[in-house]
DNA sequence: CTGAAAGCGCTAACAT
DNA sequence: ATGTTAGCGCTTTCAG
């Protein structure tokens, strides 16, 4: 027993009367091994109270057995169910998953990217806040294998793993259109971020099947917040004409404009991208736009491992995750 | 350049001509060193593309750069946003936070909680599961400090952060009794969790204080899903004596009690403990016990980093995070 | 089946 | 201000 004050091998070694070898042997479980021998070690080992150091394991070994995520927000629960999907994968497989998150900031992600290689991680699964990724270029051909999340990577050749933004807000503008709604306002986040592109393509894209076009006056966009987009819904339901239909491009604006629509008891259609919790409580029918996040996660953390077995198994994909209409909320009869 | 295919310090010392030690000071931006040195070094640096091993520094150094988080539940917003804190403190300090989940599996913890420890984290940030922690004991021992989240660890001396549970629901409840509420329904998690003790108490206390008895006809335990709750409620609402007021112990149980109330569109007053996402959209005027979780977090990873540089300050303690009680929902007035 | 020696990539402790 | 040497705790040869 060392300064330390943490038995090593060679204790245990020492201990048990064995040579360092022996103990490694056991410690990891290999087989060819003298059972009585085995038993010594393990007595020893116990009786110092030996826990293994994986660094320097690892080191020696080279292997890598944690994966890192590295968020974009760690309080948003869309990313959190992904990184326990992740997790959940790579714990049945003896590994661990580091959560980093850049809060949205290029520069943090950056740091805590290039730290994550500092620690060896074995892959690397990344919700790009960044413009540009060749950053990890060079650490992607020596052997890193990284995953996009949720939004494309620029600058650099990897696997995606996306949404069906698209394909999502056209089959619910879509299902308005046919319902006979004409005047259907649209609420979006920042437009230049890439899932608010996508959605407001689809968007366009179903007015276009159905020979009409966007009513541009009653498009807004930047709604970050949910009170944003209060704001914003309770001017529309308040102007002249007011929309008979609204499509929220993500929960916040679902939410915001929930509350404005509940306040003015306003009649009016909403569909909205992303469910939400408690969306069964909204005292409206609705529709929403809905996935299986989890499984984003456990497709990136399987596909991190196969990269991680076989690096150049097939070219880098991206693959874009279906989604799917639902009712969600209900009618609530006056009261009293 | 090795086998690896990683370049190492030695790769850039020979590369920039100087010795291997020189490279360590300029990597680690150490004084002393000739500017025009380190500029040689950092260009070949650059030039090889040089990663420094941190799990090989660490290993020599003896340093500890990662904080482990043992969470209950991963997808539970609560200890995701603990975590989120957490991790801004640990990264703050240029360390990291890896998360892992015991998804309330006492066996799981333990393998979590030891991996985390061979792999020499910082310190543990652990929410128990287990029923007994005497197998961290020696790890405490032997200098990694353990902070105990939200619930108390058994069998061992570490630092516990708890909400005040017991307070916040003998608050809740003697708001009702003031309000002249009598027939009070109590809807329970499971009843020996930890959490569900205390809030308990808190609600007989609150009883005593006013000279009165809980009524246990319309107290109902095990309400462990919001669906099981909204039946229950259900169920207490159809009853010859229906309760005027509820207060549901956690916000599953507030959750499932407002699908039953809005749905009966029942007069009843609510208080529950534990905001949730989207309470302000409640069709409702309710009462939640509300705290700060982000602030466990934080104490949680100062606690820790002022533990691992003093490990005897003081002695272990237990803090009582306070809660209060806000206003939630908005009544809705009755369509059309 | 077991062991001795070498070394993973880095930093600490000492030179110089 | 720079370099040399040793060694963190383990696994990997390679020899018995």
């Amino acid at each position: 027993m060392r300064k330390s004050g943490r038995p090593t091998m060679v204790d245990v070694a020492a201990d048990a009367g064995v040579s360092l070898k022996t103990v490694s042997r056991v410690v990891n479980g290999q087989p060819h091994v003298d059972p009585a021998l085995a038993a010594r070690v393990t007595a020893s080992a116990e009786k110092l109270g030996f826990h293994r150091n994986a660094l320097a394991a690892s080191l020696r070994s080279g292997s890598r057995d944690t994966l890192g995520f590295v968020s974009a927000d760690l309080t948003n629960t869309f990313y959190m169910t992904i990184a326990a999907a992740a997790s959940a994968v790579a714990v049945g497989r003896g590994m661990q998953l580091i959560i980093a998150s850049s809060e949205e900031d290029a520069a943090t992600e950056r740091t805590l990217t290039l730290d994550l290689c500092q620690r060896r991680v074995g892959g690397l699964i990344v919700v790009p806040t960044a413009a540009d990724h060749t950053y990890l270029q060079a650490e992607v051909q020596r052997g890193t294998p990284v995953v996009f999340l949720d939004r494309p990577a620029r600058g650099i050749q990897a696997d995606e793993l996306l949404l069906d933004n698209r394909g999502g807000a056209r089959a619910a503008l879509a299902e308005l259109l046919a319902a006979g709604h004409r005047r259907i306002a649209v609420l979006l986040d920042k437009p230049d971020i890439f899932t608010m592109v996508e959605r407001r393509a689809g968007v366009e894209e179903a007015f276009a099947a159905a020979g009409l076009t966007v009513d541009e006056r009653v498009v807004v966009a930047d709604m970050h917040t949910p009170q944003a987009a209060r704001e914003a819904m309770t001017r529309l339901l308040a102007s002249a004409e007011p929309p008979t239909a609204v499509f929220c491009a993500n929960n916040r604006s679902t939410i915001g404009a929930l509350e404005a629509i509940v306040a003015a008891d306003a009649d009016i259609a909403l569909s909205g991208f992303d469910d939400f919790e408690l969306s069964r409580l909204v005292p409206r029918r609705i529709r929403i736009v809905d996935y299986d996040a989890g499984e984003l996660g456990r497709r990136a953390a399987e596909l991190l491992l196969q990269r991680m077995v076989d690096p150049d198994g097939v070219e880098p994909t991206t693959v874009l995750l279906p989604t799917r209409l639902v009712d969600r909320g209900r009618e609530v009869r006056p009261r009293g």
